[in-house]
DNA sequence: GAGGTTAGTGACAGCCGCTGACAATTGACA
DNA sequence: TGTCAATTGTCAGCGGCTGTCACTAACCTC
C-alpha cells in the first residue's frame, strides 16, 4: 500500500486535472486561469505549477495517458508483424481499451471533449504537435529495435512512423470537425484512411 | 510609388524582423525579451506588437516567407505533374530561390541559424508545426483542385499532402540537427527521403 | 498651402502565466 | 515524541500581451 502521502499527492493531482479538464471543456481553455482551477481545488496557484509545468500541460494530460499507452501497445505486438502493420493494430487496441486508461481520472465523454477544445485551441494544437514529434522519435526506435536497424543509419524507421502519423493526424483532425464524434466514428476512419494511404500515394489518381 | 507612410512602416517592420532574429540567433529565443527587440530598434513595446501578434510571429517570418512561396510554386506546377511530384518539385525550387526571399530583409546565413533556433526551441517548433498543419490543408485544396477533385469527398488530396509534409518534418528534423548544415545537403535530403518513402513502405523490409 | 482627417506611435495601467525564495505545515520514521 | 523531509502557502517579481488615450506625423481636399 502506498504511504499517505503519495495517496494525498495522487488525490490532489486528479482533482487539478478534473477541475482543470471541466474548466476547459465548459468555458474554453483561454477563458480559463490557473487560479480558477486552483480555486475549485481549493489550492494555491503555486501549488498547480508543482504538479504541471504550464496550463498546456494540464490540458494535454489525458491525452497523454492514451498516448503512452499506445507506445507501449507497439512495443508489445507480435515481432513478426510489419511496421505499418503493428502501428496499425495498436492504435486500434487503444480506441478500444481507452476507457480503463481514463476513467479512473475523467469520464470518457470528457476526454472526448477534451479533445475538441485541444484540436480548435491553436496554442494547444501546437503542443499538441510538438508532443507528437517526440512520440515520433519513440516509435521510430521502436519500430527500429523491431527490425533490428540501426535507426540513425536506415531511415525507413523514421520515415514510415512520420507517414503513419501524418496520416493519423489527418484522421484526427476530420473526426474532431466532424458532426460524428464517437469512438465507433474514429475507429472507423482511422481504418479507412490507413487503407486510403496506398492509393493516394500511386502517380497518377485517375486510373483507379 | 508607395506612399510614404508605407515606407516608413515596411522599414520600421523589416528593422524589428532583422533585430528580433540577430537577438534570437545571437542569445536564444527565450533569453531574448521584446522590450530588448524594440529598444534596438528604438520603438517602443507596444509597437512590436502593433507589428507582430507575439514574439513567436517575430521568430517565424522568415519561414513564413518561404512557405508561402513554396505553396505558390505548387501552384504553378503543370498540371499533368502527378500531386507529390509537383510538391518534390515545388519544395526543391524553393531550396534553390530561397536567396531573392530573404535576402532583402537579412542574410541567408541568418535564415538559416534561424531555422536551428526554431527547431531547438519547443515552444518556436510547436508554433511552426501548428501553422505546417494549415499549409497541408492549403496544399490539399490546391493538389484537390488541380487533379478535379472534392477535397472533402476524396481524402487522397490530404492523405498524400500529409504524407508528403511527414516526410519534409524528417527531413527537416535530420538537417537541423546534423553537422552539414548547408542548403546543398537539405537538398540532397529532401530527394533521398522522398525517393525513400517508397521502401518505407513496403510490407516487409527484410526482402528489400 | 491651410485645415481637417486618418494612420501610426508612445505612455501607462493592468491581466495572466510562470518562477524563486522562504516560512509554515504536515506526514514519515526512529 | 521528537527529528527530519516533503508538501504547501505567501509574497514578490518578471515577461508576454492588451486596452485605452493622447499625441504626432502623413495624407487629402479645397
Amino acid at each position: 500500500m502506498e504511504t499517505l502521502r503519495e495517496r494525498k499527492k495522487q488525490r490532489t493531482r486528479d482533482a487539478l486535472l478534473r477541475a482543470a479538464v471541466e474548466l476547459f471543456t465548459s468555458q474554453g481553455y483561454e477563458g480559463t486561469t490557473v487560479d480558477e482551477i486552483a480555486a475549485a481545488v481549493d489550492v494555491s496557484q503555486r501549488t498547480f505549477f508543482r504538479y504541471f509545468a504550464g496550463k498546456d500541460e494540464a490540458a494535454l494530460a489525458l491525452v497523454e495517458m492514451t498516448v503512452e499507452r499506445f507506445v507501449e501497445a507497439v512495443r508489445a505486438r507480435p515481432p513478426h508483424e510489419p511496421p505499418l502493420e503493428a502501428l496499425r493494430q495498436a492504435v486500434l487496441e487503444g480506441w478500444y481499451s481507452i476507457n480503463e486508461v481514463v476513467e479512473s481520472v475523467v469520464p470518457v465523454e470528457l476526454y472526448l471533449r477534451m479533445y475538441r477544445v485541444i484540436e480548435s485551441t491553436p496554442v494547444l494544437l501546437a503542443a499538441h504537435l510538438r508532443r507528437s514529434v517526440e512520440v515520433e522519435e519513440d516509435l521510430a526506435r521502436v519500430i527500429a529495435e523491431r527490425e533490428g536497424l540501426d535507426v540513425d543509419a536506415d531511415p525507413r524507421p523514421r520515415l514510415a512512423v512520420a507517414v503513419f502519423s501524418g496520416v493519423m493526424r489527418v484522421t484526427e483532425r476530420q473526426w474532431s470537425t466532424g458532426a460524428d464524434f464517437s469512438l465507433d466514428r474514429i475507429r472507423a476512419l482511422t481504418s479507412l484512411y490507413l487503407d486510403g494511404v496506398g492509393p493516394a500515394l500511386l502517380g497518377d489518381w485517375r486510373e483507379a
